[in-house]
DNA sequence: GCGATCAGCT
DNA sequence: CACAGCTGATCGC
């Protein structure tokens, strides 16, 4: 989950992913995707009344993005402030002080006004999902949002290139979800996809009354799993619904709302009830009456880096049920390689890994940063950050000082100097010491990994004192993880509380626990370079329709 | 009545 | 085991 506060300190009037408290003064949003812990604020009121007085006032976003969320009836009130970018578009952006400071009782009083070059890159975490690239008077600037990117891929990202070589990005704000040895290694999305095919085939392929139910969270970020099933098997996905995905004809042809099918993906608020008693959360049942013979695979990432050091991308937990590998953050080896790569002067953590502190992290991170990322808590006030720049911002992009003229958005037609891509050796490598890399890579074995879910001491040898087992207890006394900056809730100030905004919250002391006591935690890997082809759907962004644009109704929730 | 928050539960 | 939500209770406005 997210607790990136909104803002970056090189881009202060700039608010990403957040659209709560401060964010409300922002001269421009930007919204990475479409999870709801990165949506908090959009809907409210409070954000509506600041658009409807602002003539300015955008939302920045994926084409996909801007799809997905106009499809929600709630997010209909944005449909005239969203600006979508293409991929992978260098686009100028002018930042504009209006009257806003009128109605919030305050003034921005830095910059009148700024431009920006804004890239939206492909972020591999779910339709749309997109990182951001900012080049302007701060300096060079990644935010990743949510991501992932298989080893080796990061040097595809043209426009994370100029001259050939990597820009020099100053800092990046990184999803940091399984930054933690923990998730040293997560098998690659072509190898869990393998898997769940392997399962899916086996079985409905024993008969017509042979359905599988996939228990997939209500969140984006399966449709390739939908898409790649429904490929291979000539059978479409059954969902509760799929007007979001009515201008994503490669979505849209894999899945259906017809409930006679043999692979489900439908959510029921009753549906383990169900699935125990051998029916769909559909409610589906053959139609001459015979029983179905269901089976429900379970995509799930921690529960195997908690309990299985070295097996399969798939596992039987009972008679009929499965968990199987999946995840749609980076892997700690993946993180590493990404920031390898870039090299960026400081990194900063979006996310709180469970039951890590803001300094394990920063910790972690740091072998991976040009300037020590533990101090990188000196953020400025907005006061001082006025005039505020790096010194030599980026080389390649001479003419990010010479931009204020223009007050509309428009692509950057620049020369598209395409980079080779960088060979994968070309990484710099830090201190990698550290973290002891690489093992002899296994290989994938087709059968299944038969194990208990719920209690049940047999298994395989418990190299770590597994205490997950039953699923009902536990949780209780997770109560955390609730993080208000800081702040009571509520309105209260509108003046910008910028000195807190930037802070970190607790500090208390730890004790570095990275060295790799797990080696990895699953079967194969990548090794060097992997021989993955992500010309294939790896990216996760989908193409919409041409047009359509009048988003017409069809939203009767 | 609505929104924000939290507990509980996947 | 938690990747990202939902529901329902409570509280304040």
């Amino acid at each position: 989950m997210s607790s990136f506060g909104g803002r970056m300190a090189e881009y202060p009037s700039l608010s990403i992913d957040r659209f709560d408290r401060d964010n409300l003064l922002a001269k421009a949003f930007f919204l990475s995707h479409c999870h709801k812990d990165h949506m908090k604020g959009l809907k409210a009121p409070a954000l509506q009344r600041r658009l409807e007085c602002s003539l300015k006032l955008k939302l920045y976003c994926s084409p996909v993005t801007k799809e997905i969320l106009l499809t929600s009836s709630k997010y209909k009130f944005w449909e005239n402030y969203i600006a979508a970018i293409e991929v992978e578009t260098p686009t100028q952006i002018s930042l504009v002080d209006e009257a806003a400071g009128k109605t919030y009782g305050c003034y921005f009083d830095f910059e009148q006004k700024e431009d920006i070059l804004v890239t939206l890159l492909p972020a591999g975490h779910c339709p749309g999902s997109v990182m951001f690239l900012f080049e302007g008077m701060g300096g060079t600037v990644l935010y990743t949002g949510d991501f992932r990117l298989a080893s080796g891929e990061t040097a595809r990202l043209e426009w994370l290139h100029s001259g050939g070589r990597v820009k020099d990005i100053s800092t990046v704000y990184l999803d940091t979800t399984f930054c933690d040895p923990r998730f040293y290694q997560i098998p690659s999305r072509e190898e869990c996809l393998n898997g769940i095919m392997q399962l899916v085939g086996s079985w409905v392929t024993l008969s017509p009354y042979h359905v599988v139910w996939l228990n997939c969270k209500a969140a984006y970020g399966y449709e390739y799993l939908f898409t790649n099933l429904s490929e291979e098997f000539g059978i479409q996905v059954h969902l509760n619904k799929l007007d979001m995905f009515k201008n994503m004809p490669e979505i849209l042809h894999h899945v259906t709302t017809d409930r006679m099918t043999q692979i489900h993906a439908c959510r029921h608020p009753k549906e383990d009830y169900f699935v125990r008693a051998n029916r769909l959360p559909c409610g589906n049942i053959a139609a001459d009456g015979t029983p179905l013979h269901i089976i429900s695979i379970k995509p799930s990432t921690m529960w195997f880096a908690e309990r299985i050091k070295r097996a399969n991308v798939i596992v039987r937990t009972s008679e009929s049920c499965y968990r199987a590998c999946f995840s749609f953050h980076s892997s700690f080896t993946e993180i590493k390689d990404f920031l390898s790569y870039i090299r960026p002067v400081t990194v900063h953590a979006n996310v709180l890994p469970m039951g890590k502190t803001y300094e394990e992290v920063n910790e972690i991170l740091k072998p991976f940063c040009r300037k020590d990322c533990a101090d990188e808590a000196t953020y400025k006030p907005l006061g001082k950050l006025k005039r505020w720049r790096r010194s030599s911002s980026n080389e390649g992009d001479g003419d990010v000082d010479g931009l204020f003229d223009d007050y509309h958005v428009i692509p950057a037609k620049r020369a598209l100097c395409v980079p080779p891509p960088a060979p994968p050796t070309a990484r710099c490598e830090p201190d990698d010491e550290v973290l002891a890399d690489s093992e002899p890579p296994a290989c994938f074995t087709p059968e299944f990994f038969e194990c208990e879910e719920s209690n049940e001491e047999d298994e395989e040898e418990e190299t770590d004192g597994a205490d997950v087992e039953d699923e009902t207890s536990a949780t209780r006394a997770s109560g955390g993880t609730g993080q208000q900056d800081g702040g009571t809730a509520g309105e209260e100030t509108l003046a910008p509380s910028w000195h807190s905004f930037f802070q970190r919250e607790r500090e208390e002391d730890w004790e570095q626990e990275m060295a790799p006591h797990s080696p990895k935690l699953f079967s194969d890997s990548e090794d060097g370079d992997s021989t993955h082809d992500p010309s294939q759907s790896s990216s996760q962004s989908t193409h919409i329709s041409e047009r359509a644009s009048q988003g017409s109704g069809l939203e009767t929730e």
